[in-house]
DNA sequence: AAATAAAAAGGAGAAATGTCCTTGTCTCGT
DNA sequence: ACGAGACAAGGACATTTCTCCTTTTTATTT
């Protein structure tokens, strides 16, 4: 679990063995079931996470039972719920395996130490940081200016491997429409070529 | 206008005079027009905005001639098009003052100098990004699982300075619906109470 | 102050989406 | 390997939104 976490690593920042190690004392490893639940809707996420492999989601379940899907995290990425995570605050959204993962956390406190321990490392989150930024921004822009069938093409696109992986309405959900109206776009799309 | 950000800064973040100088040093004033624009669609966003005066907005056009805003940028608050000002790459989004407005820019190597030079200001600026983050994640959970009306409700309750100053047909643009659909949600909501 | 432009509301029909339902298939867990 | 539950597709109808249009009101400019 952690050794596919330091090979990662490594390939995106360059750390001494000394860094990683560091890293290593502050982790927990923990194995998930698919549907296992990480992190319950009212729950405090009290970790940063790192997927080293399954896929991971956050999502809202609405007073009328219908769930919104805020985010997928496959292997090799991070993830948390940062205003839970930031501020100690009850999260909005639940975390859940869809697949039988694997999972490292660090504690917001820990996670600190590490930044301020570990030259380059704030430089490697901020640049993290920048890029879910641009990730959101242009969902935004999504949102606001695409038909549903420009939203669909653009998530098979740009996110082939989750699209392989998940039920489709769970992609309806991400995107923000029904099951029924994706079913609808996909034959159109398909016979359209 | 300096004047103005140095009132304002002072508010948010404990600087030396020093530090306030350096910045002045480096800063472009520039007063803005109503529907004066600062950056267009394929221009490189050069700068880094702070408002003093007015209101700005970013917005797209599509091939079909349909506007969508992306933001509104009243005074004291901070703009720019982060994707293309960090790469120097084209924009796709159009600056432009709603109002008669006052800025001051900072290009991004002088940028990059004062946060280097001036103890604190990285992280006032990481404090922006975690907020303006924040408010991101909140708009798209918004747009994928609101409905019209709630997303006009939010919006007339968080940003009612804005509501005051832009016409409607700008709401909708920016709630990602068309005016006609806005004004009937506005008829059903007056009425409703 | 008058002339011009912009903004808002509303109507009517078309298109898209949501809702509720059934059916057939697939998948997972035991 | 089997059975229960999840998943996908599709039909039918209701609702919402879009599109195109006119009319009235409000702002802006000169």
């Amino acid at each position: 679990m952690f050794p596919e976490f330091e090979t990662y690593l490594k390939e995106q920042e360059s750390l001494s063995n000394d860094d990683i190690d560091m890293m290593r004392v502050k982790s927990i490893e923990k194995t998930l079931r698919r549907k296992e639940i990480l992190v319950h809707q009212g729950e405090v996420c009290r970790y940063k996470i790192f997927v080293t492999k399954g896929l991971l989601r956050s999502y809202t379940t609405r007073e009328d039972g219908s769930e919104h899907i805020m985010h997928f995290s496959p292997e090799n990425t991070w993830f948390t719920d940062p205003e839970s995570f930031a501020n100690a605050a009850p999260s909005n959204y639940t975390i859940e395996a869809l697949e039988n993962s694997e999972v490292i956390l660090w504690t917001k406190n820990d996670l600190r130490y590490l930044v301020n321990s570990i030259p380059g490392l704030k430089a490697y989150f901020d640049a993290l940081i920048y890029k879910a930024g641009t990730t959101l921004r242009h969902r935004i822009h999504s949102a606001i200016s695409s038909t549903t069938e420009e939203k669909y093409e653009e998530f098979i696109k740009k996110h082939a491997d989750i699209y392989a992986r998940v039920p489709l309405h769970m992609i309806a959900s991400y995107l923000g429409v029904t099951r029924e109206t994706l079913s609808r776009i996909r034959r159109a799309y398909t016979i359209g070529k």
